[in-house]
DNA sequence: CGAAGGATTGATTAGTCTCAACGCAAGTGG
DNA sequence: CCACTTGCGTTGAGACTAATCAATCCTTCG
């Protein structure tokens, strides 16, 4: 699991996670809703497998995809402690979670200090991402925001070890990528293409292959530190 | 203080917790920076008087608000457990403040589960608003968005008990709105004098009045179901 | 083979930005 | 106490990014 990349957890610490994880999963087919704004929370998410998204929908319909979650995310940290939901959640792919009741999730935090800490840690490694997205939308252009977007999302996944030959995972399409960034799908579609011509990245069939990393990092002016990876880059090298 | 409005607190809490924020108070100058993006964080710091916000900014200088605190908002709840600060806080006002040590902070959470639990609320409604600035800059209109914006600094300030005859402090020059939006000074000057045209609000002296809290909610589509006021609203009644 | 979801293209328009001034009020130094 | 500066709000003209609308083209899959 990805919390232990931060911060060292004992066997006992494993075994406490994993039985939280196996105690109740579900398996959700792609695009379904995971739970719906205005629901009652009664479980944190964990993603197991698949990517998963988080987003909201104005009253008349405009909608913004707020964040993806992959391997080890968990969605919504201590969410039992809200009333109702104030956003969505759903499956891009299809998507293996594990439930978390309230008494598990407390117990976790209780037994292990150190867990405790891990979930905090995720939490404000979560708000940093959000906080991110916020700039990228107010401030970055349309290609530097996709090209962000690719950036994050192949950091992300290196860290879980899911990068083969400089290519990742990508099960989103252009209009999916439009809801996430604040553009329009026919945009993207055009700023995809240039960003090929460009020759920074192949994008098809649900993969994303990053041909220049580093250039693609500085058009977006993406700069890793909202990750907080830097322990993780100390105990275990950056490359997961 | 804000958080005692979510979960009864006990004396004892109370006295704990105003223990923690008499210890250490600083008070900041108007524009000054509180802390810095890739400084070490050493406090979490909770506002007293005045609004602070956090923002950031990218490599080549363009710059983003991401949020606003006033009175009684925690700027950066358990920051110390990140190495570096991936974003910067500054003061909009003069800023009292106080700062809260890693030690002391630890200490409220353990010997308070009611505390702990207040704090973890503040973290999730802080994040969902964060969300919402997404969701705003994403798929809002310029006019939305400010509206949006004076919505929820209301709302904000209601709850806290700093509305007088239908207005509150609104201490931002229009390019901090600006860039608290995701818009350039110049659009939102046109934008804030259609709003006034429309009737909606007026804005002067560092005072925002609103003329028609029900419109200027519609139009802006504000649902304030993201602010999770449900208990205080039950417990308090929505005015504070 | 037909249907459906997604990607692509073109033409046009709208919303917002950019650049450049100007106005006004408050504060400051001589 | 007046001239000057400074910060902020306002205005205009023009440019440009991204949105909109409407097809068309692929590819996959039943």
């Amino acid at each position: 699991m990805r919390l232990s990349a931060f911060v060292h957890l004992t066997s006992e610490d494993r075994l406490l996670l994993s039985q939280a994880l196996e105690k109740r999963t579900r398996i959700v087919a792609p695009r379904q809703d995971i739970i719906r704004e205005g629901e009652e929370p009664h479980y944190v998410h964990v993603i197991l497998e698949g990517w998963a998204q988080r987003y909201k929908q104005l009253a008349d319909g405009r909608r913004q995809i707020l964040s993806f979650f992959i391997n080890g995310d968990l969605c919504d940290t201590n969410v039992f402690i809200l009333k109702e939901m104030d956003h969505s959640l759903s499956a891009v792919t299809s998507v293996r979670l594990a439930e978390i009741g309230q008494q598990e999730f407390q117990t976790l935090m209780d037994r292990s200090p150190r867990i405790a800490r891990a979930l905090w840690w995720h939490e404000l490694v979560t708000v940093a991402i959000q906080r991110e997205w916020t700039t990228s939308i107010g401030r970055r252009t349309a290609y530097e925001r996709i090209a962000h977007l690719f950036c994050e999302m192949y950091v992300r996944q290196q860290v879980v070890d899911m990068i083969e030959d400089g290519s990742c995972e990508f099960p989103l399409t252009q209009a999916e990528i439009a809801e996430a960034t604040g553009l329009t799908h026919v945009h993207v579609n055009r700023t995809v293409q240039e960003m090929r011509r460009d020759n920074l990245i192949e994008l098809r069939n649900k993969r994303l292959l990053v041909k220049d990393l580093p250039s693609l990092m500085s058009v977006a002016l993406f700069n890793p530190n909202y990750l907080h990876l830097d322990r993780r880059e100390r105990q275990l090298g950056f490359n997961g």
